[in-house]
This record gives structure tokens, sequence and C-alpha cells, in this order.
DNA sequence: AGCCTGCAGTCTATCGATTGACCAACTTAT
DNA sequence: ATAAGTTGGTCAATCGATAGACTGCAGGCT
């Protein structure tokens, strides 16, 4: 049984006390060097045996311990999204990982699921002290509300990405305004005037906003809003089917439609064709998100990009960054940008 | 500065002993309650104590303690995924995530990014302790291979999701011999004989491993097979296109496509359009993994289903309760389901 | 009376990194 | 020659939960 010293222990890890032990000096040596601790006098040799010794055995600290003895340091982010399916997460989820490892903070990504609640799931990841700090994307404007009062409460370090609640002072936004501005200028570019909105769900929080800016752009634009241009629905391949059989029925006909999320457009534009409506000969589409699939679609839809990757990097960031008595209440402006593709096209009558 | 006994501490975070102080026992008490501890002799009074205690105070054991304490059990499973955008990968960590909620271990999931090999983020979440498992699904062979160095060398538990390397001992597959073997058959029985496969590259492991079975399905329906019925190419939108262009060169010309994973087919469906080849008619496509967008696409696509979800599931649950000396080298057997839609139809001449 | 057994918990060391307090040896100033 | 300051570290306590050893007490047995 060989067990020198610069051997790693039983099971496998590192410690400090091992790195220590092999450049001569005592473990506190070694956690200041890593934290570059200004107090901490160290002569060059040292620092480089210690160095050395931290390369040769592979060293990294121990990740519970130290969130054990330094708690009061953010050290563990989580970012709860609905779920993993719908690629608009993906993105903002990419996002949040590039900063988390720019950072060298870890990020814990968690969906909802079936047989618990938002509010339960966060309370478990505060409680456990598994995260010091929350990201939290999607959810309803009630399970927004219940979680921002559960973490104010505590006092716990939290921002919410694009989503809003009453009281809430922690929220990154993006720029659905102008989004939607971009969108309803190219179709009235186009020569629409009959443009509808599939928005989402009155309870989805940028479902609200962005019917809100919907309306905005359409009268900016001279047309005159009715409240009969916008159908709600939910965020999902079925809402955006069950959506556009409903706006279809509508007078005047519409000859354009907005679609104020990815995966709704995608049924959307399945129920145009079920129902034998030419996009985008009969009926503009355009929807929000410019995700991969969007130009290799039949027909290739037009899009307006947000940065989502950009929401959860930045997001990411100004969590980690910014006081919590300090208001985090920003929005990443013209944060968008149009792709024009097949499904909207110039009205011709 | 109120500090009554049942008071939260400073951080907001409840402590064990605040615990055990307001039930007027010990520290260790708390914990052997939670645990189940056996050895530990308790009377009804004293348990409900603690346990009403708990409940009042809101109590979860603090999560970095726990690890450090014990850190011989497996407190923290670590998932690495290629990406987030591919939805078949959120399809294996929603399954996951349902394991890992109902056994009470907490799931880290990773995915590659630009700036980090997935050697290099294997190393950082086991070295640094933040993981004591580890699922890995995706990526090429000779990242699994050395992936798969590094952990057996230290003794670590992990297991690879469809995926093998020379050597490993520790796989759990989808049946994707079966699922082709459907796909062959659906397309024989269409009436296809010229039915051609886009596989993965060789270095992906899945890639070679439906390619193989291609091959065994083309021979059990009777057919001659080919090399050049096969062309590899990147599993990506990219990879279906470049794919596409080229299989629709080869003699005797193609009348059925089986392609070996979804985005991939997506990209091909579209290479299709942009070429005028119309699907079916033309051509039969079927395409693996059954995701929600393919009865959303135009034409819609048949697929065949594996079990993506349980192979997360599965894969955590066998990961955790499967001692570390033994192995794992299973097949979800028949994990596949054919859904015909309309992107493939009988051969008509 | 002395001993054992069962009960109901308590006590203590420990996991690994961190942090503020401390200290020995040497140099420089007075 | 002695105080004061600098250099280059060391030491001990701590974070919170846990595992195993241990203790105080009541009742029963011989």
């Amino acid at each position: 049984m060989k067990t020198s010293p610069d051997r790693q222990s039983a099971d496998g890890r590192v410690t400090g006390s091992q790195v220590a032990a092999l450049a001569k000096v005592d473990a506190a040596v070694v956690s200041k060097i890593l934290k570059g601790d200004p107090t901490l006098r160290v002569s060059p040799e040292t620092r480089k045996r210690v160095m050395d010794a931290i390369d040769q055995l592979g060293y990294r600290p121990n990740y519970a311990a130290q969130r054990l003895r330094s708690s009061r340091k953010i050290g563990a982010v989580g970012l709860i999204i609905p779920n993993f399916s719908n690629p608009a997460y993906g993105e903002i989820v990419h996002g949040a990982e590039i900063a988390s490892l720019k950072k060298k903070v870890a990020l814990f990504v968690s969906s909802n699921v079936e047989f618990a609640t938002p509010l339960e799931l966060v309370t478990d990841l505060v409680a456990s002290g598994r995260v010091d700090a929350l990201l939290i994307a999607g959810g309803t404007a009630k399970e927004t509300a219940e979680i921002n009062t559960y973490l104010s409460e505590r006092n716990f370090p939290f921002l919410f990405l694009n989503r809003q609640s009453i009281g809430t002072r922690r929220s990154l936004f993006l720029d659905d305004e102008y989004a939607i501005g971009l969108v309803v200028k190219h179709l009235v570019e186009l020569g629409h005037t009959n443009i509808y909105n599939l928005a989402g769900k009155r309870t989805m929080e940028t479902g609200k906003r962005r019917k809100q800016a919907f309306k905005d752009a359409i009268l900016e634009a001279g047309l005159p809003y009715r409240t009969d241009l916008v159908v709600e629905e939910d965020y999902s391949a079925l809402g955006g089917q069950k959506g556009f059989a409903e706006i279809i029925k509508r007078k005047p006909k519409p000859t354009a439609l907005v679609v104020s999320e990815f995966v709704m457009a995608v049924g959307a534009l399945n129920a145009a064709r079920k129902a034998k409506i030419v996009v985008p000969d009969e009926l503009s589409i355009v929807a929000f998100n410019n995700l991969e699939f969007a130009s290799l679609l039949n027909p290739t839809l037009t899009t307006v990009g947000l940065q989502l990757q950009h929401l959860g990097e930045e997001g990411f960031n100004l969590l980690i960054d910014t006081p919590l008595d300090e208001e985090i209440y920003q929005t990443v402006s013209k944060s968008a940008e149009l792709f024009p593709r097949e499904s909207s096209k110039p009205l011709r009558k």
C-alpha cells in the first residue's frame, strides 16, 4: 500500500493540505494564493512551488467545503426555466452557462416538473443553500409573484429574466416593444393593414407586455386598433393551432399575423396548412425568436430575433455583480433584429 | 436587535442547531431523524417535537455541509450534453431531472461550450467535487474515450448514455438496432427498395452504431447492401442539407431516405424543398427521434421515436443504484416506436 | 447489593477551505 | 543597543451536518 505524499488520497480527490505538504507550506497559503489574498506575503519561489504542486496534483478546491465556509459570497446561481424542450430557453441557458464559466460561479439549471410547483422548486434550492442567487425565466404572473414574495422576504438575491411582477425591483428585460415595432413596421411596409396578433395568455407576463406593445405599434403605424385584433393563447404548438383557427375567422380578414412566440408560430403554420391557407400568399406570418428552425421550415419563417443568449449572459452577470440593495430594472435596449424570410411578403390585391 | 431562539440566523438560513434548540434536543438527533438512522432511539414525543420544529422553521439541511461531511455517497450527479438547442437532449435532461427529484439527488446539467473541451468540463466537475457521479450524453468517440480513461483511472462513477467507447463498461443504450429495423421494415412494406441512409459521422458513436444497424436491417429485408447507400454527415441542419445534396446524386435513384438524427432530417427536408424534390412523392423520408416538431413540419415527418426521456431517467437511477465495481452495459430493449406521417408513402411507379 | 440490559438521547471529531490573528527572523532607524 | 517595521509565512477557529462512541437512568435478574 503505497502512500507517498504526492499521491492522491484514497477517494481520488486532491485536497489543499496535500498540495501544501508537497509544496512544504501551510494549507492556508495555498488557499490565499488561489484567492489572491492581498494580505498574504509570499516569496516568488514559494508561490511557484505551490503553483507547481497544484498543477502536478491537479488540485481544485473542494466545492462543498468552499461554499460551506464562505457562504456570504455568491458561489452558485440557480436558473429556473419552464422546460428544456423549447429551444428558446436553450438559448438563455447557453448564455447563462457561458457567463457562469467565465465567472467561475456554478450554474444550476432546473426546469419545472409535473410534480412540484415552481415555488417548491425555489424553496428547495434556496433553503438547502444549494444556490446563493436565482435567475428566473418564464412562469405565470401568479408564480412570479409568489416567488418574488418568498425571495424578497428572505433578502435573497434574484433576478427575473424578461418577466416582471408587481413590486419586483429585479428584472432584466428584452426590448419587446422595439421588437414588435420592427415587425409591425415590416408588415406595414409590405402593405398590410389587417394585422392580427396571436399573443400569449395574459397570465404570462411577456404575453401582456407584447400585447400592449403590439397595440402601441399598430397605433404608431397609424392603423386603427381594436381588441379583436388579438387572440390570447398558450405558448405552445397547440396554442398556436387553436389561436390560428380563431383568428382566421375574424373580420376584416387578416392578411398578416404576428405570433408572439416561436413554437406557437410553428403550430400556427401547421394549422394554416391544414386549413389550406397558403402562407404567405394569403397570409403573412412573422414570429418572435429567431431560432435555427425558422430558416428550415416550409415556408421559412420571418422572425424577429431577440438576444436570448445575451439575456442569459447579461442577466447572470448583473445578478452576480449588483449589490442586493440595488434595484435592477433594465431593458436590453434595441435588442432585436428582423429576419425576413418566406412567410411574409408584400400584400397584393 | 432581537434574536429569539426560534428566529432565523442573520443570513436567513436555518441550521440544524436552531431546530435542535427549538425542539430541545441535540443537533445530532435532528440529523438522525431526517436520515432515518436505525441506530437512533427516540421517543415518539421527541420525534414529533423535532418534526414540528423543522416545519416551523422551514429547515432544510445545508447542502454544502452535507456533501462535505459525507462525500462517499452520491449526493449530486452531473449530466453533460452537447448543447441545449437540440430538443432531443432536452428530453434526456427532463428524464434525468425527474429521477433526480424523486431520488432527492441533485442534478447538475452542463453543456459543452466553445471555450472548454468536454474533458476540461468533466475534470472541473469531478476534481472540485461538485458532483459524485456523471452521466454523459453525446460527444465524439475521441472525447468519449478520453473521458472514459480519466474517470476510470479515478474510479469515479459514471455512465454513458447511448454511447460506448472501447473498454467502457458503463453504458446504457437505446435499441437503435430495433429502431432502424422498424424504419426499414416500414419502408420495405411501402414498396421501397432503393433505401439510403443519411447517417452520423463515424466519429459519433451512435453514428457508427446506427449505420451498422442500417446495414443489418437492409440485409435482413433481403435487399442488397452497398456502402454507397450511406452518407455520413454531422448531426446538424447543415449536415442534413449537405448529406441530402450528396445522396440525391447517387444511382440508383433513392426513393427512400433514413435520416439518423432529427435536426439533420429537418435540414434534409429543407434541402429537398430547395432542390424541388417533393417529399414524399419523389422521396420518402423517415427520421430518428419523435420530437414534437415532427408533426408540425411541412410535410409532417415520419419518425421512429426512441425513449429519450426514459433513457435519462433510467440512466440516472442505474448510475445511482449500481455499485461502482459492477458493470452496466445494457440496452433498453425494444425502446422504439414508429410514427408514420406524411413524409413516407407507398412507392408508386 | 451488585450487575446487566434497554432506552433515549448526548458528545465529539471530522469533512476541506478559509480567515483573521499571530509570530519568528531579519532589516533599518535612532 | 534597542525599538520599530518588514518579510514570509503559521495557527486555530469556523462553516453545518453527520457517524460512531459514549453516558445517565430506570427496571429487572441473581
